[in-house]
DNA sequence: GCTGTAAGCATACGCCGTAAGCTAAACCGT
DNA sequence: ACGGTTTAGCTTACGGCGTATGCTTACAGC
């Protein structure tokens, strides 16, 4: 009978904007596309959303909402340790994020993950100083080393395998062969060289120094 | 007379993309802003450009040559820490690089970049598996450290002190103190804060931990 | 001088974000 | 019950984008 359609609103859009940045990557989503995908017209979406930013900056700060705060009784190390891994995870599961880059105001997402993340240095005894670069140096990682993941599948999903045999064959082993070493372990990965995380390995390594610095540091 | 300007080549249409993109943003990088600044047409640049995507490969590799190679003698960790530095002050100096995420295939810009920095393992000791990750992990910092900054100049460039008022105010103090307590330390830096450079504490704690895994690694 | 080829150009297509104004339905105080 | 106001959605349109297609012009080699 009366097909009534519920009514838009701005989580259904933001929900729905998120859902097909996941499944078709940001490129896909498009004003229209997103209309589309709600049985809207383009210039209806703008009755729920301010412009494409407002959107963007919306499922940004969702996506921050998905990364694990910490155990509020572990250990500092542990604490940072586990956001760390739980917002790589998280940023690997919505690749189009960190191409985004900064929006423009952190959201309520943002502040939570960052203050829990600056909560563990500070509750640990790091002073306001050293927290303060703390927190950029492990965010800095977090966001490299998952962009570097990102970027890799990206190549590799995207055609292109002839340049992986221009590896193998050797064609840039004269030029670079360090470069031309490290191409082929991404091509061939030997058995157990994957078993160590790379990731937690330089993570594990930053935590450590940060330790040291927290206990010899005045500063 | 004969107002014969000097032809079009791929040169020049690289050279004049890398110097709009600096000077305007990689969003002003269109195919017919650029095309105008050569005084010619849109369509007349894919006689020597096979599509923007190329264009763009070739002034990100471009960017990837300026980045200093390490003095050959230097013990490994200063030769990182160089290359490092290096890559960091590149990366500031054309800040649409690392926007546009990874290109296609690595060129020749990134190839001899990327030899150097593993070199550097290399020749200290590192086997072929450390140096892999200990690749990943330099670069990773590298990479997202740069993204923080870079985004962090973004944001106050655009407008919007706004928000930085309400942090001052103690909006946000209430549910995200410590958050709020860095958002204030960025706003108002402490006398003596920057003298300590975050870029470099992090990286320096980085190159500890590996000197560490190096010595005691078998791995 | 003729001809083949390459460089530059004009036009056009299908995308994009969104400004402006329209219509129809829902809600309101009376 | 009714008239007026607000709202949600739609239509149209503008100026931008990358680039496919096919034309014209100029020059190179014979």
């Amino acid at each position: 009978m009366a097909e009534t359609r519920t009514p838009l609103s701005r989580d259904r859009v933001i929900d729905a904007a998120l859902a097909l940045a996941d499944e078709r990557g940001v490129k896909a989503l498009s004003m229209r596309n997103l209309a589309e995908e709600l049985g809207v017209k383009a210039m209806s979406l703008y009755n729920h959303v301010a412009n494409k930013d407002d959107v963007l900056d919306a499922i940004t700060d969702a996506v921050m909402r998905e990364i694990a705060a910490p155990a509020a009784d572990a250990e500092w190390k542990a604490q940072v340790r586990e956001i760390a891994i739980s917002a790589h995870e998280t940023l690997l599961r919505h690749p189009w994020v960190v191409g985004l880059g900064a929006r423009q105001r952190p959201g309520p997402g943002l502040m939570r993950y960052g203050d829990s993340l600056l909560g563990c240095f500070r509750n640990a005894g790091f002073s306001k100083e050293l927290t303060y670069h703390a927190y950029h140096v492990i965010e800095g990682y977090i966001l490299g080393y998952t962009t570097q993941v990102l970027n890799f599948r990206a190549v590799d999903t995207t055609q292109l395998g002839d340049i992986m045999d221009r590896f193998s064959r050797g064609d840039f082993a004269d030029a670079f062969p360090h470069f031309t070493e490290h191409a082929i372990q991404h091509i061939e990965p030997v058995p157990g060289q994957e078993d160590l995380n790379g990731y937690e390995l330089g993570l594990d390594l930053i935590l450590a120094g940060l330790e040291q610095l927290r206990v010899s540091g005045s500063r």
